[in-house]
DNA sequence: CACGTTTATATCGTGCACGATGCAAATATA
DNA sequence: TATATTTGCATCGTGCACGATATAAACGTG
């Protein structure tokens, strides 16, 4: 059985798969100078941008469950990047605040992305296909996470 | 301090990550019907194409370590899917051959891929957006794959 | 042929991802 | 206002990923 649907080389997804797991690793020498893992940078752009938001605001954001996040928001705590509090109006919800120590660390994160966008250009990637792959892969997301909501409910 | 490079909207990365984990969960139910996880799916996709191969093969053509394949084979071993034995002229070397069991699941995995791609096209995103979206991808998994070995060496 | 080096694989520890489940606060409905 | 339902978050178990390290086989060099 020779099934060209099948090849490796032919399927779309696996090249996500692959360049996303890459690009994290390409991340991981600038993170490693911050203490940072990927996820928890996510994290931490989102609270940069928007300081004070309830766990299931940051879920929507990143697309993460609350099963991955809750554990990851209390390592972070641990680290004494942000501060994890109880809603007053609504006692259900966990507000995420930035320490001093980690609204401090965005000035050092600043250079980052700019390094990654230069080893990601070459002779044969130019910044329009990246904008273009961007444009592509946002349209992609938004068919898609359509189709699953972010509870971990089944 | 509004810094616009890092906006989680106009990071290239954070789209790879979410489609990529989008796309493993638009697998999922078509590959719990087979009793199998994305990453096992891609060893089968493997074996399928080029069956016999050593562990050191496989993990090239996935881009994994062998930290990440040892036990997602001896997994796939106990699930009967494949066969793990040294190789006679190195022993060194793991030979990994599909069982009877697993050569039979590619019949099942044949329709997967177009049941996949007929979920990504939509109105906005067209086949041929789907293959320029692979090809740049392709590039960048080249481009970045040079810079790292994939043994688990430092 | 001894011995240092390389190569192929495996093990360990940590941190995601995520389905399933639990629980308490808030809300809706009878 | 009791009770059922929904909502927000957490916990548990399993399976990746991956850096660090270990181990044995093969290889290279004196």
């Amino acid at each position: 059985m020779n099934n060209t649907q099948l090849q490796l080389s032919n399927q779309i997804c696996f090249p996500i798969y692959s360049a996303s797991r890459l690009i994290t690793k390409a991340y991981k020498p600038y993170l490693d100078e911050l203490g940072l893992t990927y996820p928890q940078y996510l994290v931490l752009l989102v609270l940069w941008e928007n300081d004070g938001l309830s766990v299931n605001q940051i879920t929507e954001k990143l697309l993460l469950n609350t099963n991955t996040l809750s554990p990851l928001l209390k390592r972070m705590e641990k680290m004494e990047l942000l501060q994890r509090s109880r809603c007053i109006e609504d006692e259900r919800s966990v507000i995420i605040q930035l320490t001093t120590k980690g609204k401090k660390l965005q000035k050092r994160a600043v250079p980052i992305p700019e390094k990654l966008i230069g080893e990601l250009l070459t002779d044969q990637i130019q910044m329009e296909d990246i904008l273009q792959l961007k444009d592509t892969l946002c349209q992609l997301i938004s068919a898609m996470s359509n189709k699953t909501d972010h509870t971990s409910k089944a």
